[in-house]
DNA sequence: TTATAGCACGAACGTGCGTTCTAAGTCAAC
DNA sequence: GTTGACTTAGAACGCACGTTCGTGCTATAA
């Protein structure tokens, strides 16, 4: 969200808003985001939240106590909503979604908090079938909340590569070995990793960033 | 929740004031709520407001224009905020909370969206530390969602259990035998169940409603 | 140098705000 | 019939509310 027209003031103000919209349930009022933003003059609030109108953070209801609400453009939004595209199974690829998918996708979706899958955007949710995951501790029915189109991928990222010789899908951490080969490591310690010679079966699909199980019913 | 002490009049006013917050991103005032409710007099209003939070509904800021806040008991959320308490090791009891803890509980929360935690109360997380559940599919990291003192746990549920003979929790799914003894069966179907032919040995400490595991840094 | 826009500020205003007081109605129990 | 608890209702109050007005400062462009 571009915030670059606005004073510091202004930032200062839409900040305490969210703030004081979470600690108390009901917007401030204008002597008290005076008080708060060090203005001593209900004018001048009056004058910075047409500013912050005009610019389209937030909207107020004239002549109105506690008038105000903050648009989606000033809120950082809690919660993100990632559309469930199906099913991953060992069998097949991973059905990597492209372009802004988003807006397009399907109906079912999961709601998760910022806090759980964190600033990673590209999201999308897959639902596995069957056991073959169990290396990587995920269960049948566990929900994986991937990015698709990682821009990079570190060693130690758990991702979910497509390996071509093979036919099959999996979900490890992924190392790149100083002679070339790639290891790829199941998240459960007490198993054995694969090392692949040749780097061009490997197809990284997308990276995990969240597994959500649910086990009550 | 248990409307049944409340007047029409004070169900109304309820369901008012949820409308208007959900419409307007503010409570309503004492006269916009008696317009809406045909309740000519504002302390008539200011009676019932205080009626619905003796009963536990609402929650009001003396002296404040728009000061009031509906309680969960009122609200039907579409997110639970969970208190995360703390770790759960291999060598220790689950930290296991009473009373209502959510009030004088920490800082620290998780919230999930209600279809992952279903409509279970009396949740709280714990964070594991360590590898000693990993036959549950469960990590290092990992946060695991229980219900507290669950009213009845049946066969298959997901509990975590201290063993106060071998000084131990686990995390399994429980069973109970036709011979009295009880199975504590691992969630990777390829490790084998433990027979436990003392009972009362088994301290269930919460039935695990959802794990969730962040594996972005 | 002048004009303009943005921002700041105090003062004043009419109206809205929640609280309090007093009086009265309803209903169940005795 | 009486009593007490609960609920209803109007009136009044002091203070909070957002808006408006007039003024001033600063920076920038012409």
């Amino acid at each position: 969200m571009d915030e670059a027209n606005l004073s510091a003031r202004q930032k200062a103000i839409l900040r305490f808003i969210e703030q004081f919209l979470e600690e108390n349930g009901y917007p401030p009022t204008i002597r008290e985001i005076g008080k708060a933003c060090k203005i001593s003059s209900t004018s001048v609030v009056n004058y910075n939240l047409n500013k912050l109108e005009r610019e389209g953070f937030l909207i107020r209801d004239r002549e109105v106590s506690r008038g105000l609400r903050l648009t989606p453009r000033a809120r950082q939004d809690r919660f993100v909503r990632i559309p469930l595209l199906g099913r991953i199974v060992a069998s097949a690829p991973v059905p990597v979604p492209d372009g802004d998918f988003a807006i397009l996708g399907p109906d079912e979706a999961v709601e998760l908090p910022r806090d759980i899958v964190g600033p990673n955007e590209d999201l999308f949710a897959l639902q596995v079938s069957g056991q073959s995951m169990i290396d990587a501790m995920i269960d049948d029915g566990d929900i994986v909340v991937m990015q698709a189109h990682p821009a990079d991928v570190h060693n130690g990222d758990l991702v979910a590569v497509w390996l071509t010789d093979r036919g099959e899908t999996t979900l490890k951490r992924i190392y790149r070995e100083s002679d070339g080969r790639v290891r790829l490591q199941p998240a459960n310690p007490t198993m054995s990793p694969i090392y692949i010679d040749d780097p061009s079966v490997v197809r990284v699909q997308g990276r995990v960033v969240a597994v959500i199980r649910q086990t009550w019913s």
